[in-house]
DNA sequence: TGAAATGTTGGGGCG
DNA sequence: ACGCCCCAACATTTC
């Protein structure tokens, strides 16, 4: 082992085991860990407040593996490097890429710059299976179709990378002072909100392999067909684990493959497919999360409706399937992903208002919120992003919750003033008989609201909207 | 990774 | 026995 001295930055691979910038600092040397929260470079882009809340404790995670010395620092991550390299008289600098245009961009500069002064820099690919600039068509041009991508892309590829075990010796530098600690960072908001979102998680690297041994014991069993009903628990819930690096996706994807191969691990290997196609298409298309990857979308007629808007992210539309999926949302920082799709449909459909609400308010309450994926997904529901869903496929609150969530059972953990209503009408409370209300207790408008907009009605004007972005009437 | 409208079929009730 | 109607149940088309 050479003796050199080397930073490793910790990014969103919040983890020791199959880190392949941190393994190679450690084998170099002893290494110097830091985290830097660096808001003013993301702009619009900075985190969320669900994000902060689960980077805090997923620091405090990583912190307790590197023997209590991990450096947190917020501001500029070049000048803070800096400092460091002269006063420990590091060497090198590691770090895992990130893909997010601002990182990019930032990662580009701060290279070439600590290049220049003599300082060798090491980036390494943690996050994903395969990197963008290697999935391209014959053309050399990016897929904007997810199935030829999955399977003529990805799957032609040469395996992704077998994940790495730990440093087994990690000599950490200790740059402790009284400032630079976890707390420093002041990622808690003042708001009680995130805290109750702690009952429901296990963060930290321990915690997201614990959910993945578990999801692989249980609910991948029968993934391909209950992974659409929201009740059952057949969805691997691993997301924020991903996001921040917890747990890498090449270790879920040998996972999975290594526990069995059949129809429900290939679907889910296939999700891991779609996390990877976001990131391709954030990469080749950088305004992703703003514009629309369709231009023709670009005059669509859009609502602007504050109330409405409210009314959705608050859980108060009077469909009772929606309105669950919003509390679940803000209950638990998750949202499981059949529930995505209806809520989304609604919001931009049923509302016609536009996908950009949609996207800020899952940013700043979801704690796997992920550029790449929210702007991806957005678009997706919306109709204006690659391998778009229809601009026809309106979802109807109605069947689906009757089809997904037949008994009821996810509904009524977030809407549990439908308790008593009869199941018939459980999705449908508007249509519900006086005397069968009055006798579930339930007064529409007081204990839950009346639906916010005519399902037929809301339909055809999104369907008349929607007709004007048609290429051919344009 | 829809929904609704429209079309088709076939069984049963009934004169 | 037969034709007619009704209407689920399923299939196809359209948005």
């Amino acid at each position: 082992m050479s003796s050199k001295k080397s930073i490793h930055w910790f990014r969103q691979d919040l983890r020791l085991f199959d880190n392949p910038g941190l393994l190679s600092a450690s084998r170099n040397g002893s290494v110097l860990p830091v985290y830097i929260l660096d808001d003013k470079s993301a702009g619009e882009f900075r985190m969320g407040a669900a994000s902060r809340w689960w980077l805090h404790y997923s620091l405090e995670s990583l912190n307790r593996s590197l023997q209590d010395k991990l450096i947190c620092l917020s501001g500029n991550p070049v000048s803070l490097i800096k400092q460091l390299l002269e006063q420990y008289e590091i060497d090198s600098v590691t770090w895992n890429r990130c893909y997010e245009p601002w990182q990019i961009a930032r990662d580009k500069s701060i290279k070439s710059e600590l290049e220049a002064s003599g300082i060798e820099v090491l980036t390494f690919n943690a996050s994903l299976l395969w990197e963008p600039w290697q999935v391209l068509k014959k053309d050399q041009t990016p897929y904007r179709v997810f199935t030829p991508y999955y399977r003529r892309g990805c799957l032609a590829q040469a395996s992704p990378r077998e994940p790495l075990s730990a440093p087994d010796s990690l000599q950490i530098i200790d740059a402790r002072d009284d400032k630079n600690n976890i707390s420093s960072l002041a990622l808690l908001p003042d708001l009680v909100w995130p805290e109750k979102l702690e009952k429901y998680w296990v963060i930290g690297e321990e915690g997201a392999h614990n959910a993945l041994a578990g999801f692989l014991d249980q609910g991948i069993n029968d993934y391909k067909e209950g992974r659409n009903f929201p009740a059952r628990n057949n969805v691997s819930r691993l997301s924020p684990h991903l996001h921040f690096g917890e747990i890498s996706a090449n270790q879920v994807w040998y996972a999975a493959r290594a526990r069995s191969d059949n129809e429900n691990t290939a679907h889910f290997c296939t999700e891991l497919g779609w996390r990877e196609f976001a990131h391709s298409l954030l990469y080749f298309f950088p305004e992703l999360p703003r514009k629309n990857l369709q231009e023709r979308f670009n005059g669509f007629p859009w609502q602007e409706n504050s109330e409405h808007l409210r009314l959705w992210q608050q859980g108060q539309t009077g469909y009772p399937i929606v309105d669950a999926g919003m509390r679940e949302l803000w209950e638990t920082g998750l949202m499981h992903n059949r529930v995505r799709m209806i809520v989304g449909s609604f919001l931009v459909k049923n509302l016609l208002l536009h996908w950009h609400h949609g996207e800020r308010w899952f940013w700043d309450c979801l704690v796997d919120a992920d550029l790449a994926n929210n702007s991806a997904g957005w678009q997706w529901i919306a109709g204006c992003g690659a391998d778009a869903a229809p601009y026809f496929r309106v979802f109807n609150p109605v069947t689906q919750g009757e089809r997904f969530d037949a008994a009821g059972d996810y509904t009524l953990r977030y809407i549990p003033e439908l308790k008593e209503l009869p199941k018939k009408y459980l999705f449908c409370p508007w249509t519900a008989p006086d005397a069968v209300l009055k006798n579930a207790g339930v007064t529409l408008g007081e204990d839950y609201p009346l639906p916010v907009v005519d399902l037929k009605y809301s339909r055809e004007r999104a369907l008349e909207a929607f007709k004007s972005t048609r290429r051919e009437s344009s």
